[in-house]
DNA sequence: TAGGCCATCTGGTCCT
DNA sequence: AGGACCAGATGGCCTA
């Protein structure tokens, strides 16, 4: 049953990456965003204007030194001057980078607010993973329901009427499996039903 | 103070 | 040749 472990990792992650999770009261970090190094003066609110000209006058390239095989056979100045390019499209790129995991946290459900510290790079990332798992799951589940049902449909009446509560039938669409029948709404993750939340089994 | 997380720089490699 | 991507190194900030 990797799925089953799946949705549960999925919830246990948050005792894996505890205090990045639902905890941690601490606010989040603002001054940690795209906070430049001491040796440069990276703006974080304003990135476009930055890109192209960032503290990297006084940073650790030293000119005339740069050992880029790109950069050997220019001049000292031309060398800094594609470095300092390079470096800005790495910056870049590494702003996108952030960029599309904070897209990511915006669409897994956990604790968004403003007192609770965004989700690490790694956390994001796993716990994405073992969301769609999760969704994925609920969704076959889903479907094993509606054919369920559909094959009720299509028996008579007074057979239909005998069919026992789903979740105990012969048909049940978890062969091997004894999840409890409960299709409600999680409470937790909207899209899940509660029988694979361990969030909603859990309560007494 | 150690460890986790992060941003940035850097050089290498691959692709267009 | 230039850009994208990657991984290692480095140093700062924060928390337990």
């Amino acid at each position: 049953m990797d799925e089953m472990k799946s949705a549960d990792s999925y919830l246990s992650l948050a005792q894996s990456y505890g205090h990045s999770f639902y905890g941690a009261l601490r606010g989040a970090d603002p001054a940690r965003n795209y906070a430049a190094t001491p040796s440069m003066d990276f703006n974080p609110n304003s990135r476009d204007s930055s890109d192209e000209q960032t503290g990297d006058e006084e940073d650790s390239y030293e000119q005339g030194k740069g050992s880029d095989a790109k950069l050997g056979s220019k001049k000292p100045k031309e060398q800094r001057s594609l470095r300092l390019s390079i470096n800005a499209r790495e910056r870049r790129r590494m702003h996108d980078l952030n960029d599309a995991l904070d897209g990511l946290r915006s669409v897994i459900p956990y604790a968004h607010s403003p007192s609770v510290r965004k989700l690490s790079k790694i956390a994001t990332l796993l716990l994405a993973k073992n969301y769609i798992l999760m969704q994925a799951q609920a969704l076959e589940e889903m479907r094993r329901l509606v054919a369920y049902l559909n094959q009720g449909q299509n028996l008579s009446s007074n057979l239909s009427s005998s069919l026992a509560p789903f979740g105990q039938s012969p048909v049940y669409p978890y062969p091997g499996t004894n999840v409890p029948a409960s299709p409600e709404k999680c409470t937790a993750f909207p899209g899940a039903t509660s029988s694979l939340c361990k969030h909603c089994t859990d309560k007494p």
